[in-house]
DNA sequence: GTCCAAATGGAATAAATCTTCCATATCGGG
DNA sequence: CCCGATATGGAAGATTTATTCCATTTGGAC
């Protein structure tokens, strides 16, 4: 009765928790096994929608082998390991058919058609910022702010309420951090004292007093970190990390939703930081 | 042999056309049948993960009349219907899905792997927010705001990224908004005026300063749309129309995600709305 | 090369799920 | 109110799908 290589584990109880667990036990596995974890890994949309049969014929496996391979994850069995995954697909599958109808139904300037053009455009405009993220530049960002002494932010019109969140976030978690331009001040540069950091958010077409701004900063020594919508953002030469987030279009409109997502892990990652550094 | 109501009709091949017949025979159903079409329209993404037991349960039928309807639309029985929304499924492939999980793998705190649990919260909170808008409401706040002299706008802390975007938004594209409690205000109602509307947006723990600005608004006549993160917000009765946005959160954390692209939305409608009436 | 433990393939069995059938109930027209 | 047509519920049967078992193969240690 081998159940799963620890006779004691338990099954995962949402699929991050089996990704996780598949990755740590990926080298340890037979061949067949093996091939199993490999198809899963590539292919883990297919399990909520398809039988051991045709998951084991695509690993290349008999369906015992696959068998095998679900108990050796900790399930009793597929059934089990697809209803994780089906419970999953339930909760948070978009209802993109419903609104398809609701659009031919309803016409195309319907508020809630046009809330379903910006939440699929959210959708593309995160898978982007997941698969283009500069990891090592995102890492430094954290670093550089993490030992700065107080955090700058700047940002004007479509930025704002980047750094608006950024802002009360930090103050939130205890992190010191003030939020520049605001309330009529034209100038702010002596605000920014020697061991501080800039973090500067600014978008095409870039607002000239943030990037005079940060280029001032630059060039008196202060670290700056740029978060901007293309590579081609005129601080990408003076500041320290360039972070870069697009946003997919609606009409000519959009949603800041990988801005705000960067935004938000990079301010708690910093906040982690210092935490941990106390 | 009753296969379906005419005897000629071909199976649907994709899940629109399904939906557009379903849409043209709705009426012409029986009490039974008629209740599954309404559940099948509802929780249409629910087909190709559940058996006809779960979906008859839901519908409140038969297993059999399940299949009846399955016949009525064209299918053979259940089975084949399923088997166009799986295949429906499998096309829809979200290639990030293995990105996202390397990120996690890099260990649990680095930035990177913080910004991919964002993003995963990210697309469930949008997810959610098209699964359960009320259109209704929606559409309501976006003539209620097409129709008002000047839009006012309020929201502070978490919320008020959100309001200060949207506010840019309405700005640029010419209509009359100001966002409130800003800049060291600490009254407001005055420039509230006979003919505006407001626009409060508070998530729990909620703003006593927003609740009471709104409050104050609705007593005096003006029509207030809220935005909140539940529909046990305490607005939801003297609000004009309620739009509720839940995201999904990390750790202790949230990305306003779902709030700014209903937000977003609303703006866009509602600027639509006034130029077709110029 | 031999032995043992582990892995594998394939077929047999068990379980679940789909589908049909028919007795009963409901509805509408005359 | 009666009758025929249609709709319905429930359960039995057919089919698909999951799971287990075991004979055979493989791979590695000595």
């Amino acid at each position: 009765m081998t159940r799963s290589l620890d006779p004691a584990i338990q099954a995962p109880e949402s699929v991050s928790e089996l990704l996780e667990r598949l990755d740590r036990i990926a080298g340890t596995l037979p061949k067949r096994l093996g091939q199993c974890a490999d198809f899963l890994r590539h292919n883990i949309h297919l399990v909520a929608v398809s039988t051991v049969a045709d998951l084991s014929a695509g690993a290349g496996v008999q369906p015992s082998a696959f068998m095998r391979f679900c108990q050796a994850l900790g399930f009793s069995g597929f059934s089990e390991m697809q209803a994780l995954f089906r419970a999953e697909y339930r909760e948070f599958r978009p209802d993109y058919s419903e609104r398809l109808s609701q659009l031919r139904r309803g016409g195309d300037d319907s508020p809630a058609s046009l809330a379903a053009s910006f939440a699929e455009a959210g959708h593309k405009s995160l898978v982007n910022l997941v698969n283009t993220l500069d990891h090592r530049a995102l890492a430094r960002a954290a670093e550089i702010l993490a030992d700065a002494g107080t955090i700058h932010l700047v940002g004007l019109r479509r930025a704002f309420a980047i750094v608006s969140s950024m802002g009360y976030l930090l103050d939130k978690m205890t992190v010191p951090a003030v939020v520049h331009r605001t309330f009529g001040q034209i100038e702010s540069d002596h605000a920014i004292r020697s061991g501080d950091a800039l973090l500067a958010v600014t978008f095409a077409p870039y607002s000239p007093e943030t990037l005079e701004l940060a280029i001032r900063a630059a060039e008196r020594g202060i670290p700056v970190i740029a978060l901007s919508d293309t590579a081609e953002c005129p601080l990408r030469d003076v500041a320290e990390a360039l972070l870069v987030a697009r946003e997919m279009e609606v009409g000519a409109f959009r949603v800041p939703t990988a801005a705000l997502t960067l935004a938000t892990s990079l301010a708690v990652a910093v906040a982690q930081r210092r935490e941990s550094r106390d």
